[in-house]
DNA sequence: CGGACGATCTGATCCAGATCAATCGCCCGC
DNA sequence: GCGGGCGATTGATCTGGATCAGATCGTCCG
């Protein structure tokens, strides 16, 4: 499905709800993959779950945007520390932090089978300089990019850890439904581990929200099988 | 000093030192106000401490790009939690996270006397299309905060409250380096409450991390003045 | 100069989440 | 089908940082 009917634009930010839900970065409706074809070589990747689409330090070439399939971002330290900074989905751009550097400062990993289209950079930063529009839908994706980490870093750091995995969970619901997904019933593709990291918070104390609100009746918890039943906390 | 001849330009990456230092977003070297100047009507706007450049929900005009002086990002949500996401300085662009929105979704806040150039928005995007360099290095500025907003979730996200205030401390170090002032001795312009914020920490925490540094001999703390006495953590 | 407010510092106590530990169950390869 | 391993869950305990409460100090203003 989808083929290559995917488009890249980041015009659209997904409606705020209860105690700011952060947004994800690009949504349908802009620039055609079919256009964008007709000024730079757009190829496809596809990638099975726990492949790396690119890791720190290879040389930065392209950006991606995701045609199908879950993926995580993430950036270790010299010594070692890691944080997931995000999880991609279909629509999302990946690899714009590279943006300006040599080689990659981050991780990109494929949490199931996944298919991406390739944008060879530099190369779309011309494509910009000849549709304007492009270049406009760029930038406001990164733009878009950092109003959503500043989201999450509103939520990391005046949230508790329960309003925090709630958080995500109506985060990750929306973002199913911005793509016709159902937002009540889902699959996570990443692990409690995965979301604990990118949360900054154990694996133990996300299960541990999972349970309490599943006690408390508002979601149903079997795995990674997801279902909401109540939209507050 | 610096008058007219403030740049514009992110391509520089600080290097990172010890615990993963996160990094400024612009560094001087590049397209430079003068030749700006050129292409879109820029002025000069001054501010006294405490005032707002502007405010969440204030329609989104231009970008700013401080020539002097210090500020505070903050972002806000609806049901009042406030996170501070960043500080800028000299040659910092300002506003970006609110590119491709009507209004702009933070606050920016002088911490004490400033001056910024006001670049319209988005009248700068057609300059890009006329100066490509220019449009590379804008790109190149909003990847870089990327990348700045994601060190920092690495440092919040795995470090201790003291590990965290010490590479904050860093980190400013380093960015007043780069402006060629002492990275061995400055002052504070922020209070700890702001900077508890931008930490997630309480300001007690942030007091007590710094008591101790100090009773460490690694710093001297004498209220807003630092003075860092051994370059670890 | 005196007063007041805001910011900083310090102490005492509490608690959310980390840590440590163990069990269970699903999935995968043989 | 079976064995192994990773991921999830649950319990017990510990602790770093939050919270609550004052005291001190610096700055601005009348």
């Amino acid at each position: 499905m989808i083929a290559t009917s995917a488009t890249f634009s980041p015009a659209i930010e997904r409606a705020h709800s209860a105690p700011t839900m952060p947004v994800a970065n690009i949504a349908p409706g802009g620039i055609s993959i079919d256009e964008l074809s007709r000024y730079v070589s757009v190829t496809q990747r596809k990638l099975n779950g726990g492949q790396y689409l690119y890791r720190a330090g290879q040389a930065f070439q392209a950006l991606y945007l995701v045609q199908a399939g879950f993926l995580k971002n993430s950036v270790t330290s010299e010594d070692g520390r890691e944080q997931v900074t995000g999880f991609r989905m279909r629509g999302d751009l990946i690899g714009v932090e590279s943006i300006g550097m040599a080689t990659h400062t981050s991780d990109a990993i494929a949490l199931d089978s996944c298919v991406v289209w390739e944008l060879p950079y530099p190369a779309i930063l011309s494509a910009c300089a000849r549709i304007p529009e492009l270049q406009s839908q760029l930038t406001s994706a990164l733009a878009a990019e950092i109003r959503n980490d500043r989201a999450w870093m509103l939520a990391l750091g005046t949230l508790s850890a329960e309003q925090r995995v709630a958080t995500f969970l109506l985060d990750v619901a929306s973002r199913h439904e911005a793509l016709g997904f159902s937002a009540r019933h889902f699959v996570l593709r990443m692990s409690r581990a995965d979301i604990g990291s990118f949360l900054a918070l154990k694996h133990e104390t996300v299960t541990r929200a999972l349970t309490r609100m599943s006690a408390q009746g508002f979601i149903d918890v079997q795995l990674r099988e997801v279902r909401i039943l109540d939209g507050d906390a």
